[in-house]
DNA sequence: AAACATTTGACTATTTTTGTCAAAACAAAC
DNA sequence: GTTTGTTTTGACAAAAATAGTCAAATGTTT
């Protein structure tokens, strides 16, 4: 259950970056990688897909963990967050059975 | 599992109101009433409570549609979706209990 | 204290969401 | 088939949320 915040910030220092340096390559102001790193921002989806390029990270396991992460922070505060992060579920399977059908 | 749409669109109906009439003792633009009832946009969390209270229903329930609704919505495109919703449970679990024992 | 890395915060820009309004579409009655 | 009444549509404006920029502040090591 890794925040991606936790995720890319393990990656780099395991790669041994600095922020500037990632920066550079990714075209990103630093100060904003620094907030994705404290999770104090949400990267977009564009952002984390070329975040999971660049160190070399599992794509599907990065915006899982992101997309998760905007889900439960959205949530958070809703007094009926938890069930209706459950209702959401079902809804989107039922949904897709639609989508699948048309 | 029903939308939001269609709760409020029945719970009109049974009332026996027409769109104007809500609209004018809602203070909502009946044409916003209409997007609502055919899920095209998305109200408020205010709107979803006074709507509760307008239509007599339960807003804990009403509250739950919505959101769900608009998680539904916004994970529905998303490869990720589904694994995202489940995940976000376990987050939002153990967010609330740090918020609790902090 | 010098050198370098990270974080913070005020500000702007962009995108997304919501509100307004008039006209179009639909339906029933006559 | 036109009048009357309801709902839907779509173009546009307003407001809110999110993202980006930059310089200064903070932290860390030597």
């Amino acid at each position: 259950m890794n925040t991606f915040a936790d995720l890319i910030r393990i990656a780099r220092e395991e790669k041994g970056f600095f922020l500037r340096q990632v920066a550079a390559s990714m075209d990103i102001d630093q100060a904003i990688i620094s907030k994705f790193e404290r999770g104090e921002r949400k990267p977009t989806k564009d952002q984390v897909e070329r975040f999971a390029e660049f160190y070399n990270l599992d794509k599907n396991q990065l915006v899982t963990s992101w997309l998760s992460d905007k889900l439960a922070s959205y949530v958070l505060d809703e007094e009926n967050g938890e069930e209706a992060l459950k209702v959401a579920e079902e809804k989107v399977k039922y949904l897709k059975t639609i989508q699948h059908g048309k």
